[in-house]
DNA sequence: CAGTGGTCTAGACCACCAA
DNA sequence: TGGTGGTCTAGACCACTGC
């Protein structure tokens, strides 16, 4: 079956071409595209096992070799996790060997523990210009914004500050950030069912200002990386800005390039 | 042929496992090494086109379907170029058009020209024990030591300091890196036969010195962005130590994180 | 042992490019 | 028109996991 341009009932979209384009897309991008709404539906949760390539295959009317290509590109943006002989699994920023996948900041040398962290701030206020037009909401809209210093071994290392939409980030409150355990992307999947999938920074050096300079014990007018973050969800749906301060007398920024 | 573990002539190396280790590489996984063989011992040069899969099929004694999973890894890391109804061609640092690749630092708007640059220094050295490690080398072996600044639109942006292995960069005068047009790593290619493959970048703010300051114009003690790059060759062999200092008070690095 | 992902094959056909 | 990479299939077998 499904010679050239399948159409079976659950992907009949692509069968007209709009004249003018070619609008060609294989057969596994879009079983991918189809896999991915089902992810952004919520109907496998972070940590669960979707259906095996078998059952997908036979759901989607394709052959398994095509489900496989399609679970391959989702595996490469890190959306899903393959285990053999188990199954594949929804991607989750809970169980995580690899630290935190986000923060690239490590220290020059040695191991360390996980951070302590120190909620300064947690409260609703309307977004400015700025803010809202990087979460892609109104100009006063809603926001949430968080302000916290994270510690290693006692020493204040970053301080950031974080911008989430309102209306996806009710209940947010400052205890139940200093209360979870592990990476703040995690008490997101867990208690908003948002999932950050990828995330673009811009990184400068600055220097500290006096407010910013007390609370990393730094002097005035010490040089700090300042790393923009904004988060995004499934669909390039931006979900969160963030505005780190890094030390990087202890600590470097780590990148890989290839 | 070739049922589970294969033995043709070019590639009875993994034939008999060492005792204690499981020692189960795929198929082809054994072809991508010897096509990654063959890329490092120049049988094609950086952009020419390497065999057609059914060449490499007949010749390595397996699958088309087999050397095409080879090469899709090759691919994934930049090592090849895919080129639908023409070819596969070694990646090079020459016809780039997504600029510099390794260079993350963007205009905060708008777009600019290539940069101009200004060869402050090139002379031959004896490595000091820091740079002797990071290039894997001994103390004391010649290295070349380059210094220049890059300037966008007659603004000087970028300080650098490069360490060259000196037996590899035998020839590099300050008049061919002033003169060569492009990438300094395709001059690289070209000049010297010597492709970098990846590299890893150290990431700090810190502040102008006074003759920093005065090469790129800004105050002394102005917050600058150091930017210590080791790249790599094939094999993991390091071929060049960089120390960048940033400007980002109109350029910032960027970065992506998925 | 059955079920999952992982590898390998062989063959058909499609899209793209150049001569 | 022929050659290249790209897609899709169907089937066999392997490696890993858990019952």
């Amino acid at each position: 079956m499904a010679t050239s341009q399948p159409s079976t009932a659950e992907n009949a979209a692509a069968d007209q071409a709009p004249p003018g384009t070619p609008a060609f897309s294989p057969l596994y991008q879009q079983i991918k595209g189809l896999i991915l709404q089902s992810l952004e539906a919520g109907e496998w949760k972070p940590g669960e096992a979707i259906p095996s390539e078998m059952d997908l295959a036979a759901r989607f009317r394709v052959s398994q070799g095509t489900v496989r290509k399609a679970i391959d590109e989702l595996a490469a943006e890190n959306l899903v996790v393959r285990r053999q002989g188990k199954g594949t699994f929804v991607a989750t920023h809970s169980e995580q060997h690899v630290r935190y996948r986000f923060l690239k900041l490590v220290p020059d040398s040695g191991d360390e523990g996980p951070a302590q962290r120190t909620i300064l701030d947690c409260r609703r206020l309307r977004a400015s210009a700025e803010v809202a037009r990087a979460l892609a909401v109104r100009t006063g809209d809603s926001v949430v914004q968080v302000r916290r210093v994270l510690s290693f071994g006692g020493v204040p290392t970053i301080l950031e500050d974080m911008w989430l939409p309102g209306n996806t980030f009710k209940g947010l409150t400052a205890e139940q950030l200093a209360e979870h355990q592990g990476p703040t992307y995690a008490l997101f999947e867990l208690e908003f069912g948002v999932r950050m999938v990828r995330a673009e920074e811009k990184i400068r050096a600055v220097a500290a200002d006096a407010q910013q300079a007390q609370l990393l014990e730094v002097d005035a007018g010490a040089p700090l990386l300042s790393v923009e973050r904004l988060s995004y969800t499934y669909n390039d749906v931006p979900m969160e800005l963030r505005r780190g301060l890094y030390r990087t007398d202890t600590h470097h920024y780590r990148n890989d390039l290839s």
